[in-house]
DNA sequence: TTGCTCCTCACGTCACGTGAGGTGGC
DNA sequence: TTGCTCCTCACGTCACGTGAGGTGGC
């Protein structure tokens, strides 16, 4: 007596579904069929449908295992590929493991890249968004950098206060912040020799590093911070003359705005 | 200076078509556009971006990270849960390629249930038909036996000359073959009690298991081997009354016959 | 008649990729 | 005008799953 399709897919452990669809791409013969249309199975279809279910529980894909005959040949150049392919893909999936295993040590945000993780407590939103964005422009050695700098130098009052300086800062503060910050600054000018011209770590290009960074920086602190910034920068790298343009042009907004 | 779709995409390490992708599921806001249609994203929307590609990179599936919201928050129930999704992964596809290096080793056929690789070599393509067969109607420890017939019972003259028979056997030919291979098959009942009783070890169903055996070996073997076989179980279970039947019936046949 | 099986489309899933067909910018 | 970019559909991929709508068997 033979067996219809769903006797057939018990039998073979598969499903009514996958057996169409086995017939749709032609790597299951279609059987002989009852008058009334129903489908007659053989132990032939039974045996081929094991071997399609075997290959595709391993991993081969229909495609693959139409090409490779009965596949009751001997172990199969298709069989290695697959293999070398699963060696690749575990590969890759306990690297993820070992990134979140991190992440869960750290109880870091999974946004931020690889490393951060044991320092992101101390990061403000803005830091993370910055951290992110620069590692899309710098280089290895650069966000090692970075890392360093998050780490190893603790947050003064003067950062502390920067983070939180509004739009309306007036222009004192706004002096006195940037003159607290340019020490730090010029620390590390001295320290990360680079930091002075960034684009060598950029492997993208000077350019694209200048103006992605600028982007980010423009977007994400406000105009009085940005001149606070501005400020230290000019200090830290001896640009006096440009600070006093600075004053001058402060001057003449102020005189025009009353 | 906003970011185009190529260019952002670029930035993250992604394509145009995955922007559009993320649009479309309402993962990423769409950016306000120039007058002439084309979009013009922010540092936020990079910053989201990059969230999502890091997510997706870590194998979140893209509905997940809707529901995760900006997913800047500590390490979320989702990566637990993918963290445990990727460990029964990894240990699946670790348990198929300890299956192909055995597969490998043996240079055994694929399609072969595991653990008759050492012995593929001795068997005929029918015998890893009824095996594949076989595998789906009794359980494991019947498999075991199997196993152990194949590899521990070397093949007889017996039955290398009934693999060979052919349809047109005569009649002295098929009662001698089924005599020599009577006290094979009388040791095997003895040493594998269950095969007195082969549904037993049929999880299905013991009618199931009949029925499917009975299937495959009347679709394997032609009438000259079944016959053979016939004569052979009647003498190793002491069915004397039958094989005189049996004769009987070939009498009859043959006188009508000529 | 009822409930269950079988059949054949056709469309959905997932994360995009691949054109098609049209427009804008230089 | 040419070549390049941007845009929006619409369909394809992969291995089936999920109905829809209809028929046969008891």
């Amino acid at each position: 007596m033979p067996w219809s399709t769903r006797e057939l897919a018990e039998l073979a452990g598969t499903t009514v579904k996958a057996v169409r669809h086995y017939h749709k791409l032609d790597l299951l013969e279609e059987p002989e069929r009852k008058e009334n249309g129903y489908k007659q199975y053989e132990v032939s279809h039974l045996v081929r449908l094991l071997q399609i279910t075997r290959l595709a529980d391993l991993g081969v894909p229909l495609g693959r295992i139409a090409t490779m005959g009965n596949a009751d040949d001997n172990p199969d150049e298709a069989l290695r590929v697959l293999d070398a392919e699963l060696e690749g893909t575990i590969a890759r999936l306990q690297r993820i493991r070992g990134e979140l295993a991190l992440i869960f040590e750290n109880r870091s945000p999974a946004s931020l890249p690889a490393g951060f993780g044991p320092v992101a407590s101390t990061m403000t939103e803005t830091d993370r968004s910055l951290i992110m964005i620069y590692s899309r422009v710098f280089d290895d050695s650069a966000m090692q950098d970075m890392q360093e700098i998050m780490s190893e130098i603790p947050a003064t009052e003067a950062d502390k206060e920067f983070e939180a300086l509004t739009l309306d800062a007036d222009r004192a503060t706004r002096r006195q912040l940037g003159e607290s910050l340019a020490p730090g600054l010029a620390d590390l000018l001295t320290k990360y020799e680079w930091m002075r011209d960034p684009g060598s770590k950029a492997p993208r290009g000077a350019a694209f590093a200048q103006g992605t960074m600028g982007e980010a920086i423009r977007a994400l602190y406000n105009q009085a911070q940005l001149e606070v910034l501005y400020r230290a920068h000019l200090i830290s790298t001896g640009a006096h003359d440009q600070l006093t343009e600075l004053e001058a042009a402060l001057d003449a907004q102020e005189r025009t705005a009353s």
